[in-house]
RNA sequence: GGGCCCGUGGUCUAGGGGUUAUGACGUUGCUCUUACAAAGCGAAGAUCGCAGGUUCAAUUCCUGCCGGGCCCA
């Protein structure tokens, strides 16, 4: 016995990034980097690429540091681990963050200019992101970061739409679209958004050809112009007399009949209004519907600017809200407006751009996918969900897709699709797989094959044909940013570039990801998988809630209830204590306070305070409270343990355990086997909890504490069965809290944790001593109380007390422990 | 309007048809006993949201309701 190896009276943030600045020089990348020539199994996570805005999701980066757990934990099993980089670049966030900056709208700078504008911005948030990954801990391989904007990622996106396109997967069509004006661009079903907000609800009066008066509610009355039909419920005994009959149209419109036809159809809501719909195209997806059934030509009535057409007739040229106030305006003129008041309604918006949308006829690029739902749910039955119950969302997300997926955009900072139209238009020229392209401003490279547009047969190469297609009119659209990071998964396992890699490592081993974007991430990759190449995307898919305020509500900027994640991490560092000011429930501002998180503590709370897969409160007072303190004792149990020798094999089981030490290690042996089968698992609670309560109870208060005397007459057995345990605990530790793990690890055995590539050896267990457990917790607490009660120090002398026979087996131990005479 | 999840001491949370319901924080009492007071050892504190039903037995399964959240129309 001698002095502490273990210096540091605690565990303190100041160290953490000491050792995480260690960390992450130059031995990082020997730690943590794939090596695809390895035999062992090959694990690939599909990392979330994060999308740089400018702050991190606290909820996003607490799930990042579970996803490193996942990681760490498979390499420690054994796996050769690929925890890839990624940062997702694409989109139309920068594109408003730039127009915000420069204070003008994209359409007004030359697109190639704004492309680099947009570029640079978005590196200077990458390199923040980057920081807040490494200040968590996670060990991605960094040194082959992917960008889903460099020309080596879209050229895979491009060179994926080729692949599909000539499987006749891609269809061009003119279809009813969702459409931000305002942006300019059509969205995707899944990226509309619902907020409530007030409308005027109109009662028009409108007249069939008999002369009856029919009085129509309707929020959107400058729609009238592009009305198809009339409704009414087919048991709706009102209007029965009405059906099969005309009506005229209560305003006035250009270049189209100014009468429709009532019919019936079971959507009409009898009781919302007067029971009378008119179906307009389209003031919704239930008018698409309705279109589509009755056979219907719809009317362009909205251009993509966002103003009504020429049918609209004295509304023409208006922008929607204002063509809606002219028609309620003449329609007040003429009479026919019987009433208009307030009315509370959810109204589509993009998600991006908050912007309410339209729905318009335009030309567009589709993925088709209403064709293959069933052979991707029978792909997907193969596919291992955790936890079970969150398939459900995809599983709903999957029964109400009833259209294809439309992934033509016009917007600029995104992959290009890579297409050119012969001057006639009946041909296109698509680029050979691995060229990134551009043809809003390039020709096709050398290579390029031309198809037929419709028929998508091979015609020849451009190189050959470039005289007899004309002039070549490149694509200006670009796609859907769902349709880059849909291809993560190919990405990472090596498709199209190392096929012995890929034939290894796909379906890829896991898709980790929040459960809010089942419906585009995870849905869109496993259409993909399912179209391209018949196979389930993915073993496992691990679906987390979100991180929510300490109330559980959502966190946001309008509710005032957001909390840093930079500010958690770096909570107690320099002498820095944390506070947040958050708004509670009631409204009222909240000062939360915290002296010392960290990265550790932070993961060690993510690990052991819920479930995967439900929604997590997210409370730095909380964190602290609850979990600094397990630190602090595995701190200390370790510091303790520093005091005494290390045996130099502690492989070999000693021949003279005490029977304290065959039962400790039995207990050990138990929770060691749960928390591998938990790492196994992917089950990154039960594995913290285990680790957690034998490291924090019964070894260091019942165990420890009985061979204190035998530790300090220097008794090797005693310091073989410490250090042994110790030894283990950190390294099956080391996924949940690796810089402290790894500080403790090297002090006192010269070996990191971080670095062990084989779950320990499980001690042997004796059943019979397991029994002990129990009973010793009881004794021990009852002579505890009992020299309470008698107010005598836990070390003074006691006599006249009985061991239970049951822990006779010990009972040596336990008459040193409580200095029984 | 529909779907899904949740409701367990003051707070958060585990569990799950069967003695006395898990743990943590907080509260509280004692203790600086040669790892640990940023700690240890004790104590108090829960008719498991409400109402029905199934069952010998329900906190657990079923139904309805109430409350919270998320998602979708």
């Amino acid at each position: 016995m001698g002095k502490p190896k273990i210096t540091d009276k605690r565990w303190s943030i100041d160290l953490e990034k000491r050792i995480q600045e260690e960390h992450y020089g130059e031995s990082y990348s020997k730690r943590y980097s794939f090596n695809p020539e390895s035999k062992k199994e090959i694990f690939v996570i599909d990392t979330p690429p994060p999308y740089p805005s400018g702050t991190w999701h606290i909820g996003a980066v607490a799930q990042y540091s579970m996803i490193d757990v996942i990681a760490r934990s498979q390499r420690l099993l054994g796996k050769e681990v690929y925890f890839p980089w990624g940062v997702d670049r694409n989109g139309i966030n920068i594109e408003f963050t730039v127009e915000k900056k420069t204070g003008k709208k994209m359409r007004t700078f030359e697109r190639g200019e704004f492309i680099d504008i947009c570029k640079e911005t978005i590196e200077e948030y990458t390199q923040a992101m980057r920081e807040t990954a490494c200040r968590v801990g996670l060990s991605c391989s960094f040194d082959t970061e992917y960008l889903t904007d460099s020309p080596e990622y879209r050229s895979v996106t491009q060179s994926i739409f080729v692949d599909l396109f000539k499987q006749g997967n891609i269809v061009e069509d003119l279809r009813p679209n969702i459409y931000d004006p305002v942006e300019g661009t059509t969205i995707a079903d899944a990226e509309v958004q619902r907020i409530s907000r007030k409308t005027k609800l109109c009662d028009v009066s409108w007249m069939t050809e008999d002369g009856e008066e029919i009085v129509i509610t309707t929020t959107r009355p400058e729609l009238i112009c592009a009305c198809g039909i009339v409704l009414v419920h087919p048991d709706d005994k009102r209007y029965t007399h009405l059906i099969g009959k005309e009506i005229n149209l209560p305003l006035p419109v250009n270049g189209r009949s100014t009468k429709v036809v009532i019919s019936s159809h079971h959507s009409v809501k009898m009781d919302f209004g007067s029971g009378v719909l008119m179906v307009c195209s389209f003031g919704d997806q239930n008018d698409v519907a309705v279109f589509r059934e009755f056979g219907l030509n719809p009317f362009v009535a909205i251009n993509l600017k966002g103003e009504m057409t020429e049918i609209a007739g004295p509304l023409s040229g208006l922008k929607v809200l204002d063509a809606r106030k002219r028609a309620i305006e003449i329609l007040e003129e003429n009479n026919v407006l019987s009433s208009i008041v307030d009315h509370e309604q959810e109204i589509p918006v993009s998600e991006r751009g908050n912007n309410p949308v339209e729905i318009i006829l335009l030309k567009e690029w589709y993925v088709r996918q209403t064709h293959t739902l069933e052979r991707m749910n029978e792909l997907i039955s193969e596919i291992n969900f955790i936890p079970p119950r969150n398939k459900q969302f995809l599983d709903d997300w999957m029964q109400n897709i009833s259209i294809d997926w439309p992934i033509s955009r016009r917007r600029w900072y995104h992959t290009e699709v890579p297409i050119w139209y012969s001057e006639d238009g009946t041909k296109v020229v698509v680029p050979p797989s691995g060229e990134y392209v551009q043809p809003w401003r390039d020709l096709p490279p050398l290579g390029s094959e031309v198809l037929d547009r419709e028929s998508k047969e091979m015609l020849g190469n451009y190189g050959d044909m470039v005289d007899d297609l004309g002039s070549l009119v490149g694509e200006q659209k670009v796609f859907d940013t769902w349709m880059d990071s849909s291809n993560s998964n190919l990405f990472v396992s090596g498709y199209g570039k190392d096929s012995k890699l890929f034939d290894r490592a796909f379906p890829t081993a896991l898709r980790p990801q929040g459960k809010e974007i089942v419906r585009t991430w995870l849905y869109y990759t496993l259409l993909k998988s399912t179209l391209l190449l018949d196979k389930p995307g993915f073993s496992n898919v691990w679906i987390d809630g979100l991180g929510m305020d300490p109330w559980g509500r959502k966190m946001s900027k309008s509710l005032g209830n957001g909390i840093d994640a930079d500010s958690v991490l770096e909570c107690g560092s320099g002498g820095r204590t944390g506070s947040w000011k958050v708004k509670g429930t009631d409204g009222k501002q909240i000062n939360l306070k915290a002296n010392k998180i960290g990265s550790e503590c932070f993961r060690l709370w993510k690990a052991c305070d819920a479930q995967v897969g439900d929604d997590f409160h997210i409370n730095p007072e909380e964190i602290e409270a609850k979990y600094f303190g397990v630190l602090t004792k595995i701190f200390n149990v370790a510091r303790f343990a520093s005091q005494f020798e290390v045996p130099s094999d502690l492989d070999s089981l000693p021949s003279d355990l005490a029977p304290e030490d065959e039962w400790i290690l039995s207990e050990f042996s138990e929770t060691m086997s749960k928390v591998k089968d938990s790492w196994e698992a992917i089950d990154i609670y039960n594995a913290a909890q285990n680790i957690k309560n034998f490291s924090t109870g019964v070894f260091p208060s019942h165990w420890l504490e009985m061979v204190k005397s035998r530790l300090y007459d220097g008794d090797e057995t005693a310091a073989w069965t410490l250090h042994r345990i110790v030894r283990d605990i950190l390294t099956t530790l080391s996924p949940i809290c690796p810089f402290f793990t790894h500080y403790l690890s090297t002090t006192l055995y010269s070996e990191s944790s971080v670095d062990v590539r084989e779950f320990p050896e499980l001690m042997p267990s004796v059943p019979e001593l397991l029994e002990l457990t129990s009973p010793l917790i009881e004794f021990n607490s009852n002579v505890w109380k009992l020299k309470k009660d008698s107010g005598i120090s836990l070390n003074t002398e006691i006599p006249d007390i009985s061991i239970p026979d049951e822990l006779s087996y010990i009972s040596m131990s336990l008459n040193r422990m409580h200095r029984i005479i």
